[in-house]
DNA sequence: ATCCAGAATAAGAATTATTCTCATTCAAGA
DNA sequence: TCTTGAATGAGAATAATTCTTATTCTGGAT
């Protein structure tokens, strides 16, 4: 039987999503596994800089893009307008502040027993219920009095 | 009293909102109530441009994130990676094919009786609990035989 | 071991969505 | 009517992402 290696691992995962293995796939996919915090392309891209001096950004874009279109890894709620990825593989919902845009984590205890989706479109097949809290964090609410009577 | 006019009513929430009720932000205001499935930005400027001839896509886009930031309107989820304006003021759970990025609508009884969020960060003020759920479409998976075993 | 074919990569250009700049216009109050 | 600050229009600028293309790599066949 083949050891446990990472490279292992990520080669059984690479047959099962039906893309190939490469060496800039391994690294990506190490770094985004030990990354928190939702890391954008272009951080993963600086995290992977040591250990591959000569990739490009677009490659960086396609592993990722890769990535999500096969399940190996799920995009969050891009509340930012830009792409940034989940790499905590236990389903919680997320808090948003729809003025700075932080995303941070909730419990994943939160919302457990939500009843499954029905009533969906013909062939609509459900991967996963994601649940936002959306709101103004404190830093934000002490910026922006909107909507405050004129006293 | 005033008459519950269209302009009357923008008048009002304009006030409650803190924001200056001008001509251009009335026109997309009624261009946003009329238009339903999560409109772009671009989208409502063609909408508004025989109202307003010399409208500026910018001023839509200012108008579009002074309505957001006030809270006039909702921002739905942009799995789209672009801005989409919930013009649906009940609340209601939305279906995102993750390929095609196709967003619609679920009964909006599908997920009644969510817990309140607790445990929130101090000084967060929830707003919205924004339900997803994401997969694929029909025609995505027709187009994406990815992860199925070679026979 | 070498060759071949197709896939993956690097580099930078191109595209697209959004925001910014600034001169002009507008509107409400003095 | 004037004044003043805000809003607008026009287009430039920016930022994120995708595309293009030449090159490199990989694995299978010879």
């Amino acid at each position: 039987m083949a050891l446990d290696t990472p490279s292992s691992q990520f080669g059984a995962l690479c047959e099962q999503a039906g893309i190939a293995p490469t060496h800039q796939r391994l690294v990506i996919w190490q770094a985004l596994k030990e990354m928190r915090n939702h890391p954008s392309p272009e951080e993963v891209f600086a995290r992977v800089r040591p250990q591959l001096p000569t990739v490009s950004l677009a490659t960086v874009y396609n592993s990722i893009n890769l990535f999500l279109e096969t399940g190996v890894f799920r995009q969050v709620n891009a509340h930012h307008r830009k792409l940034r990825i989940e790499t905590n593989a236990t389903p919680h919902p997320h808090l948003v502040c729809r003025q700075c845009r932080t995303i941070s984590d909730l419990d994943a205890g939160l919302f457990d027993n939500l009843p499954a989706p029905r009533d969906l479109p013909d062939g609509f097949v459900a991967e996963h219920v994601a649940v936002d809290v959306i709101g103004l964090c404190s830093s934000c609410r002490e910026g922006s009095s909107f909507r405050e009577s004129p006293a």
